[in-house]
DNA sequence: TTATTTTTTGCATACGAATGCAAATACTTC
DNA sequence: GAAGTATTTGCATTCGTATGCAAAAAATAA
């Protein structure tokens, strides 16, 4: 039933040549007459062979495979980011091996480990963070580690990220602007540095402007604590009336706190702004205004790092942060009551 | 910089064994004695050893890796399942390549051809069809191919997928029991099995009590073409009662038109059951009644079927379909008003 | 035509680990 | 302690492809 595989060897003896003109055939830049390459495309495509990647990998060293660690697909901007990464690299003739760190097995470092096993050529980390040792045996086995949608103190890991900073200066500028006068925040999990830039962006810019946080909460990037967060912030003795969250994810969850369970208007009685703008912020039942992270940008310069540390080893590390705009909608107003 | 690769021979050198005797240490099931393996495993540790995966399915003819295909990661009922997959997956020792099947260039065979060139050992088609041609070079290679959320006919295929047919009578009867009179139904993309299998259940169960849809529109499970459906559907002269979507993400947009273009009330003046129970449905803001695809069930099925494929090569494909509950919430109304 | 340069080709080996086979060692049993 | 059996070990080969090197062929120059 199971047909041979077929390898360069019989395709070589169909056309009548050697294995290595087979071999050269596929390999672009070696050296084929315009005759052998016709008769091996011709054999090749009788036989209907196809090289080996993974026999190819372990001569050259380079599998082609990108490892990419998400945590949070449940949280749509990482859906939308991996369609966009997985086609960029696709386009390059590389593919992605998708590793889940589960968010209750903590450790990454084993998830790294496994992927390292695979002769990955370079490693993408969503929004997770890895040991320090860890990096040191990446760096030193030659494979580029980039950081997406998070940074580290760690000057041998690449990172792309939006302006967290700026996104949180902006939507306090946004805040302060309409008029609102009792600014709240509900924070992501504070390992992350995006929650930290975010809320310290946020914070600086109430600061100059002579206000504070007139209430914190944590909801750790996760709906049900965000949830439980805004039941917390919304039925205490004053409420704020703006709220800034960061992720546009615990916004939903926010929101429906704030206007199915305690009957609160949106932006009338409170002001919701996210962050990330994911598709959902836009869809009319939410119509979140929102700190947008450009996933297309973020992701073409993921990959063009990637290419470049590949192709070239000694390419240094480097920090991207790209800036995005807010998107303004419905959800926060706009001017002074 | 670079640090050499270890590999087995190294290892052997310094624990005193020989190349063979690593990789029965590293081998489940093979024979080594307690002292070798624990002098094997120190040495191994000390120089953090790891066996190269690639080197290995040279040899062994498995490479642990699972081609998926998908296509509509937009629609969240996707990276659900790809998170179901992957973590099962892990668990077993297997990890995920994932292709991305752009909608544009149709062209899966080429998408497939690329996966097998990784050698995988099996390949998930997620949403997607693959030509017989293919079908049979993957069979005949000996590679379990299973169509995940879609069949297919042709009996070299699995499939797992929800039991569309009695999910359409599911949502039929209980729009009729709801006392609605003028019944529609928005449709997916009509090449999709699952599409055809939700209209025709549900089609029967209105014929069958004697009453017939009262208008239909595509919506090509796609979010846009769904909103001008709706548009054309809920402008016409008698607009309908109830709306069945055949997909929660097709739900949304349409729920969208109808409550914030239209200004019509959801349930009163219509109701929407949608289908799959993707987790936006329970958020109150859409608070979707819909029959629910029970990811987790269905990727179980699917890694067992393909662990079943991989470890014994003889077993048929199977088609499994899997009943799943329509979930009531607040987007239709259950009794006669 | 011959000498010289350039291109193409095949040979042989390497990549890193797994495995059949036979030799060596350890364990039983009497 | 000898003979026999069971277990462990190393040797050598294999998987499918890429590549350095030298030989062969083709192209160019003289």
């Amino acid at each position: 039933m199971a047909t041979k595989k077929i390898t360069s060897l019989e395709v070589a003896k169909l056309a009548g040549v050697s294995q290595s003109a087979v071999s050269r055939v596929f390999t672009p830049g070696a050296s084929v007459s315009k005759k052998t390459n016709e008769k091996v495309r011709r054999a090749a495509s009788e036989l209907g062979y196809r090289p080996n990647i993974l026999a190819r990998s372990l001569i050259t060293g380079k599998s082609r495979i990108i490892g990419l660690v998400v945590s949070h697909l449940d949280n749509y901007f990482y859906p939308e980011a991996l369609e966009l990464l997985s086609n960029a690299l696709q386009k390059k003739g590389y593919h992605v091996l998708v590793f889940l760190a589960s968010k209750t097995s903590g450790n990454i470092d084993d998830v790294v480990d496994e992927i390292l096993d695979y002769q990955v050529d370079s490693i993408i980390l969503a929004s997770v963070a890895m040991s320090s040792n860890l990096a040191t045996r990446c760096t030193s086995a030659g494979i580029p580690v980039i950081l997406f949608n998070r940074t580290q103190d760690d000057n041998r890991l690449s990172s792309v990220t939006s302006d967290n900073f700026a996104g949180g200066e902006k939507a306090a500028r946004f805040l302060i602007a309409g008029g609102h006068e009792r600014i709240a925040y509900i924070a992501g999990w504070e390992g992350a540095s995006t929650q930290r830039d975010r809320e310290a962006g946020f914070v600086k810019e109430l600061k100059e402007h002579g206000m504070s946080l007139h209430a914190r909460e944590v909801g750790n990037f996760v709906r049900d604590e965000a949830r439980q967060a805004a039941r917390k912030m919304f039925t205490a003795d004053e409420i704020p009336d703006a709220v800034f969250v960061a992720s546009d994810d615990m916004s939903f969850a926010v929101m429906d706190v704030i206007r199915f369970e305690l009957g609160l208007k949106i932006p009338e009685q409170v002001s919701v702004v996210g962050y990330d703008d994911v598709p959902v912020a836009s869809w009319p039942a939410y119509d979140l205004t929102t700190v947008r992270q450009p996933a297309n940008r973020m992701v073409a310069e993921t990959v063009s790092i990637i290419l470049e540390c590949i192709e070239n080893k000694e390419t240094k590390p480097r920090r991207i942060q790209i800036d995005g705009p807010l998107v303004m909608r419905g959800s926060a107003r706009i001017s002074n009551k």
